[in-house]
DNA sequence: TCCAACCCTTAACATGCCATTAACAGACAA
DNA sequence: TTGTCTGTTAATGGCATGTTAAGGGTTGGA
């Protein structure tokens, strides 16, 4: 069974030319362009490698890497634009496993990807082969409160809650990023996108809607409480 | 090494016309008209799969059929001209792999042929390994809902639906993914594959379709499930 | 080689849901 | 109190999905 390598990179372009030179290596490759269906190929897919750009649309490598390095083992090989993005790559903030300073040759690339694969194999057969067949449900939970990825589905209490796509991705950013204070303009910028143009009170309403669903009292929330003056947090 | 068949057909024009598109995929194709001369062929050339008709000359199908079971492993795809033959060959007297009702079209018959081949071929490969890791699953049920992997046929309430093509590969990669948010991009990488060009939305038409012929009330499905923006989800 | 049948894709329209905004109310800090 | 921040609600325009049918390509059959 051919190793499974994740592209994560917007520049078409570039995505091609790692995919086809990564398949003709015999790997098995999927490429994404942006943050969020990096989250979502690699959940489902379980890729060996990750080859991760850092600039990306909608959610950056940082972010990207960070969330999936929670929940999965696959090797992270970072593609940095400039040097100074290097300390925070190789950092304790992500703690990517390689990385590659743009502009790079194939050569170095296919390198650092076999590589790290075989450190991969290593670590694996180490670790007594535990290979999971099916893939695990990847779930998020807090008290009864259940944030289930796979379905896309929220449960209260082990029962399905209606949720709007908006109402979810926020749920799940706030989840991602318990006990931390995020500004109104953070949020917009991840949930929405960095393109979104409106008005900052959105999120005020979806925050609304959400407690609503989620709150045992939500004119008295404990799970998304108030910041005031500098966002919202959630605390699980 | 091209795979081997057989065909055992005494209407000379379908013999013809079996042989030529046969040999039209690749295949080593061999015919025949009468039962005896069936075996003396499949004895010597060992075909990987036989085609056999019922009605023959000298001596039927379900005789050839009984026989060459017990000298070899060749797959065996009869073709029956009445219904009320079916239950015979697909039952223990004489234990086919597969059948085609007269009359049928060439596209059938190569979808069948391929399908025995490749469990032929994955059958194989699977020899010496645990006999646990047991034949790839034949056969998906959920409920009133069967997908045939052999057969590649699809049973509702025990009756075959009329299915195309790539609905049928749509509904076996849902099936694969049982209650798992697929997105359409997702499912077009996998279904239509990495080079697709083209609309996402081809997915819902697709879905659609499906949902006519596998939902109590298309208008209200409970299998295919929408995702509200994320795609789809199949429960079973 | 040509015809017919079949199937995929897309475009177009229909429909229902949802995100956003505005407006007002309430809470909090100065 | 007063101004600012947040809570809350409802209306509306837009967007995601449902649905249908036509065009065009492909395949089987003669």
């Amino acid at each position: 069974m051919a190793e499974t390598i994740l592209i994560v990179e917007d520049e078409i372009s570039l995505q091609e030319t790692l995919a086809y030179n990564l398949k003709k290596e015999g790997y098995t490759v999927e490429a994404v362009g942006d943050g969020r269906s990096a989250l979502e190929f690699a959940r489902r897919l379980r890729p060996d490698l990750i080859v991760l750009d850092i600039m990306l649309p909608e959610m950056d490598g940082f972010e990207v890497a960070r969330i999936l390095r929670k929940e999965m083992s696959a090797a992270i090989l970072m593609l940095t634009a400039r040097d100074d993005e290097i300390d925070r790559v190789v950092g304790l903030e992500v703690g990517a496993d390689d990385y590659l300073t743009k502009p790079f040759s194939m050569r170095e690339l296919m390198a650092r990807v076999k590589s790290q694969l075989r450190r991969a194999r290593l670590l694996r057969e180490e670790m007594g082969k535990s290979k999971d067949a099916a893939t695990p449900h990847e779930k998020l939970t807090f008290e009864n409160l259940t944030i289930d990825l796979t379905r896309r589905e929220v449960l209260l209490n082990d029962k399905p809650v209606q949720i709007k796509p908006k109402e979810y991705e926020l749920l799940l950013f706030l989840a991602e990023h318990r006990r931390q204070m995020l500004s109104r303009e953070f949020i917009l910028e991840r949930v929405w996108g960095w393109d979104f143009i409106g008005d900052s009170r959105t999120v005020d309403v979806h925050v609304r809607w959400l407690r609503q669903k989620i709150e045992a009292d939500s004119s008295n929330p404990t799970r998304i409480v108030t910041v005031r003056g500098g966002g919202y947090r959630f605390e699980g």
